[in-house]
DNA sequence: CCAGGGCATAGCGTTAATGCTATATGCAGT
DNA sequence: ACTGCATATAGCATTAACGCTATGCCCTGG
């Protein structure tokens, strides 16, 4: 229909669907984490190319990654973070517990790879 | 070999082969989120069974996933988040910013999803 | 005007995560 | 001993992310 597929489109329509709310939020988280890694790299002056080489992938790829073209993947995105000297953090935080002001050192030295039930 | 193949099998595998850096750091995250989402859903007293009903998917994955299994994707993060009532939270936090203190109203009613640059 | 660099897409093959059903244990409770 | 509930696996079909290559477009410098 209309021919127009593109990353945009898919994205949008993933995002604009009923029923898969679940979806949509991937999507969004999708679309988001690609524009936060986009302005990570431009800060750093990097090209698409650059930064694929850093992370072991592609152009394209890094393309379709920051256009939200698909959710990515954990592996994919510790290797971005890593490429970036970034830090990926993944966490399932409940809502329930009142997090305590999370006394973060703002600057350990941790891994790459950052886990945990959140306070 | 030895078809002892189990989850564990797979998980330990992952985890100990070598010149799959990322890989590892993925099957970790993984082995942590299951521990993790595990930990909450006991805490509730919910069995797989209703948690998966809750997440809208079936014991077995439940399961799978509480084992470490594989590399969870982001839309069933957020199912299973959602279904624990607590947040998902992913984000490519740059480490050379000295991030500040992180000023979390700790308690804050954002959306289920929470995505940013990280400070 | 042409060349080069950077970014967006198209297509396509491969791989891995998901979803489901069925089954094997293990552990109460009766 | 039998029944029922919870968890671990197996096996299989589907789907989607990834990786790669090849273009197309745009903009800028020569």
């Amino acid at each position: 229909m209309t021919e127009r597929s593109s990353w945009e489109e898919i994205r949008d329509r993933r995002m604009g669907e009923p029923g898969a709310k679940e979806a949509y939020h991937a999507a969004e988280l999708a679309y988001q984490l690609g524009r936060t890694v986009r302005g990570l790299r431009e800060q750093r002056g990097w090209s698409q190319t650059e930064l694929a080489a850093a992370a072991g992938m592609t152009q394209s790829a890094v393309a379709r990654f920051e256009a939200g073209g698909t959710v990515p993947s954990l592996p994919v995105l510790d290797r971005l973070a890593t490429a970036l000297d970034a830090d990926l953090i993944v966490r399932v935080a409940p809502r329930d517990h009142v997090a305590r002001p999370t006394p973060e050192p703002a600057n350990r030295k941790r891994s790459v790879v950052d886990v945990g039930p959140a306070v």
